[in-house]
DNA sequence: TGTACATCAGTGAACGCGCGTTCACTGATGTAC
DNA sequence: TGTACATCAGTGAACGCGCGTTCACTGATGTAC
């Protein structure tokens, strides 16, 4: 039963981004292509005639969610100020699934292929050069737009991870990274 | 084949030590049971004699291993100047089966069982007090300490996850960290 | 425009494999006499 | 101290299950005439 080469197209953006909401959801390893492929309306074997696999599908879905996550930053302009209030939102926290994946990915990436790693680090650059184009002119400027971005997603992190055992805890890290970042900048 | 209770009490805490190792590497999805026993040089129904689950092995492997980080970082008297040095140095981010499990699984604990949550969320507070306790008395001692810790545990992470594509990058984003804090603290 | 056929997105059964967990069994240890 | 027996840490086969991947097949689409 071949489809419109529209419709398969669909079908292939479908697969992305629901890969992306699942993995950021679940972690790249605690969600399988069944999973994926039913999410999207489709069977695994679909998913294997538009990828060669698993890792193939996990990069892509990498680079869209990473580029999802800035496009929504970048969206009108905002101050730092902003960026961090909304980062760091518990709002943010608790919305896993389309939040940003250098935080949902903490600590997932650097076991992943290569090419997820990659795609991971240019939406990490993309967002240091973003901060840093909110920043004051002045030395140190790329330093300090690392700093936080790093701080950032620790914060996120922390809270995620505090949260089902102490939930003001989690509100409190947030918080404090929001008063540390914004006494510095 | 029985053994002596000493020896048995050995093998338990073997099995502990060593799934700590392991889960800070590859992550606690990321390694089986049978993996576990056989690194630990034993079997994984012996495994099954000591804990009631991998569940239990994971809250007790993370308890043991903030622990174990914990009695490093205090193990002498140091500023938080040479804290901060001591976490965010290369070879931390490049020791990553005994480093800080509040990096190692900054994006997995949010989806495990809550005792290794629990343990997890102990061991950050942990973490939080012995700053806090290096920071210099006044308001806001609380908040700073938890957003140096949250900051150091982003820096870690993301250090780790751009290294493989850009390691110039993760060495950056280590030093760019350091300096945040240090002109904060 | 109508017909014949090649293309290929999608289906679903099947593959080998490793997972967490269970369980009958072993045999040296620890204990009771 | 010596003997008989209960205990239980550890072994290894087996369980059902889900994983990523392969593949023969389907049938509407897209193309060539």
């Amino acid at each position: 039963m071949k489809i419109t080469k529209e419709k398969a197209a669909e079908n292939r953006q479908l697969l992305v981004e629901t890969a992306a909401r699942l993995f950021r959801e679940k972690g790249i390893d605690g969600v399988g292509v069944a999973e994926i492929s039913k999410a999207a309306g489709l069977t695994h074997g679909a998913l294997y005639a538009h990828f060669p696999s698993k890792d193939a599908l996990a990069a892509e879905a990498m680079q869209f969610s990473t580029r999802s996550a800035f496009g929504k930053v970048t969206a009108r302009p905002v101050t730092l100020q902003e960026l961090i209030g909304y980062y760091l939102a518990p709002e943010q926290r608790d919305n896993l699934a389309e939040g940003c994946p250098l935080a949902a990915a903490a600590s997932e990436v650097a076991r992943q292929d290569a090419a997820v790693a990659a795609n991971y680090t240019s939406g990490y650059r993309q967002m240091v050069d973003y901060i840093r184009s909110r920043l004051p002119a002045g030395e140190g400027q790329q330093q300090q737009a690392q700093a936080i971005m790093a701080a950032l997603v620790g914060a996120i992190s922390v809270s995620r991870n505090v949260y089902k055992s102490d939930p003001q805890l989690a509100d409190e890290v947030l918080e404090s990274v929001r008063n540390l970042l914004s006494r510095m900048s």
